[in-house]
DNA sequence: ACATAAGGTGTAAGCGCTTACACATTCTTG
DNA sequence: CAAGAATGTGTAAGCGCTTACACCTTATGT
């Protein structure tokens, strides 16, 4: 079943032995045997084995990613920036998702098991004490994307600070009563609300726990449209004087926008709305928002397992991006002019 | 370096063959002892050696897709679905893009490694027969998507019937002078231009290839929102009395919205306009398109690999997707009332 | 009671590759 | 020109697992 090296060492005349040290490029082969073997291979359309060298090296050459809800564009930026480093190293990636949040830890399993990856790059999870306890046992090098855990490489987002930009950006405008939409559960939720919260306590306004409407969604964190539209329909029940909001994902500031809509509330001179992530429908519906840039996030969580790789006793680096607000149609004062972005 | 079947067989004071059995739910195994050795197994902490598994077996659970350019909202759903269904078998997902169109054929030869991967699935790429060489020589079940060779199992769009509902839909509306925005290569786009003319001629309208307005980018398809507004501007260049465009994506039906708003055009009164794929932003700003199944596509991708591991003699199977004609604001007559859609 | 079947378990030979070690050769160099 | 270094190659022992085959107990039938 396949060309193997035996039967290169054969009709090349040299043993299995040299025509490994060929094709690991061992200097200690002498050019006509080397030539000659190499053309032996080529003859024979030979190729390594791949899980026969990680046996042998005790190591794979590739490394997983776990993704918990990949319905988000997010990831998908984010994974093109893996690739383009990726595709410059000896690394393939493997990419596990799952549709609902409970299965992530089955996901993890895999991704763990003894031999599959060289490494693993985790994707948007709260990192609990029993999966710390998992990934250290299994002493491979994990590299933490838009999470966080002291031990472990991460590279993330200032969400503390984009929520910050945001409300201090409403405020500048004169928005008195700002609410937030949010999500249930999840670090990057609860930091964006301390960034609002500081701004309105920094601004001098009221911090009021009944303006931030959280959506209930299980399955895919909360972060879908539908719940950024009842989010938003909830906040202005409770709230209707309410004159800005900010909503933890572009997706639920896109839902929350059609329950304005409905509403028959004018966005952005009735109510303002400022999303986060910048993903690509943001710009065509002219939603402000916040920018992460995912491509270099995903390029540079390569980068630090490959170093980790390398170096496993590097001291642990978090890399923080700082987010980049970008106002469009539904934030800022109201706009006089029409056509400023495409 | 790491917990083996040989440490479990001391503990538990059986062979290594039996430790085996027990993992690989052997029949032939007692109970006592099968109890036994799960219990030491458990207590240490056991995972059996992925690559060692492989070599042994002779076989991978691991299952390769080759994607060309990911910047496509299309791959996204195809890759959701092909998750939901891997999840319920034993296969890990290994993901090869490239970003540039000439990498492909690296990637390939990545994906069909010896031992790499127990199959491949091809995304919408032209099978040349070059590669149809390669994939033959590799002796892995290979499935294509969104693309078609006779020799292999596929899973795709009526592309044909694509361009021909929608031609068919700007004619019954009055339109006359349509025409169609396309990319420089590829089958899918012939196909939907095929259908595009099927219809004109069907209706007894010229055919004028000087309406069919190809791009030349080059390096992601041509299947760019910058693509579709040049291509656009060509087209009212040399047909300024254009009054329908089909374009063979939505992000280059996006271009030729942009082109129009600048060019002062009204949509769809003076034109209107028709993508394909129906991503997710085309809701949005109401653009008319033809969906593809994306998900269940790529859940019987993984299907029809499944099947055919199982049953390698199994004639090739071609599924063809009908894809469906969603009617929104930039086609269909005049639209009178508002908010038809979210 | 004895042959035979059935059920459990162990031994050992791989799977395809890497690599430490040993063994020749050939090349230096005093 | 002998001794040691450098160079090239082969032998063999793994890497961690699966599995054919053999062996040894018991259960079963006559």
């Amino acid at each position: 079943m396949g060309v193997t090296i035996y039967d290169i060492a054969e009709q090349a005349k040299v043993s299995i032995a040299t025509v490994s040290r060929v094709f690991n490029n061992s200097p200690r082969v002498s050019e006509s045997t080397r030539a000659r073997v190499v053309a032996v291979a080529e003859a024979l359309g030979y190729q390594p084995h791949v899980s026969a060298r990680s046996l042998a090296r005790r190591k794979t050459h590739v490394i997983s990613a776990v993704i918990p809800v990949m319905t988000n564009y997010f990831f998908v930026e984010v994974l093109r920036g893996l690739q383009d480093r990726l595709a410059q190293s000896e690394y393939d990636l493997l990419v596990y998702t799952s549709n609902a949040l409970e299965d992530v830890d089955a996901q993890l399993n895999r991704a763990l098991q003894r031999g599959r990856a060289a490494g693993v790059l985790l994707f948007s999870m709260p990192i609990t004490d029993d999966r710390v306890e998992r990934f250290k046992r299994s002493r491979l090098p994990i590299i933490l994307v838009d999470c966080f855990h002291p031990e472990f490489d991460s590279v993330s987002v200032n969400n503390e600070m984009g929520g910050y930009l945001a409300t201090q950006h409403f405020i500048e405008q004169g928005r008195r009563t700002i609410g937030m939409v949010t999500a249930s559960g999840g670090e990057p939720g609860l930091q964006r609300r301390q960034g609002y919260e500081r701004a309105l306590r920094e601004a001098g306004l009221p911090v009021d726990a009944s303006l931030v409407e959280a959506s209930v969604e299980i399955a895919e964190h909360g972060y879908t449209e539908q719940a950024g539209y009842d989010a938003m329909l909830g906040l202005l029940r409770r709230h209707p004087q309410t004159d800005a909001v900010f909503a933890t994902s572009d997706v639920q500031a896109l839902g929350a926008l059609r329950a304005l809509k409905e509403s028959q509330i004018n966005v952005p001179d009735d109510v303002a709305v400022i999303g986060f992530d910048d993903i690509a429908i943001s710009q065509y519906v002219g939603l402000s928002t916040l920018r992460q840039p995912m491509r270099q996030m995903g390029m540079l969580a390569v980068e630090k397992f490959l170093l980790r790789l390398m170096q496993p006793d590097h001291p642990v680096s978090h890399t923080v991006f700082a987010p980049e607000l970008i106002v469009r149609d539904t934030s800022g004062p109201p706009v006089e002019q029409e056509g400023s972005e495409p």
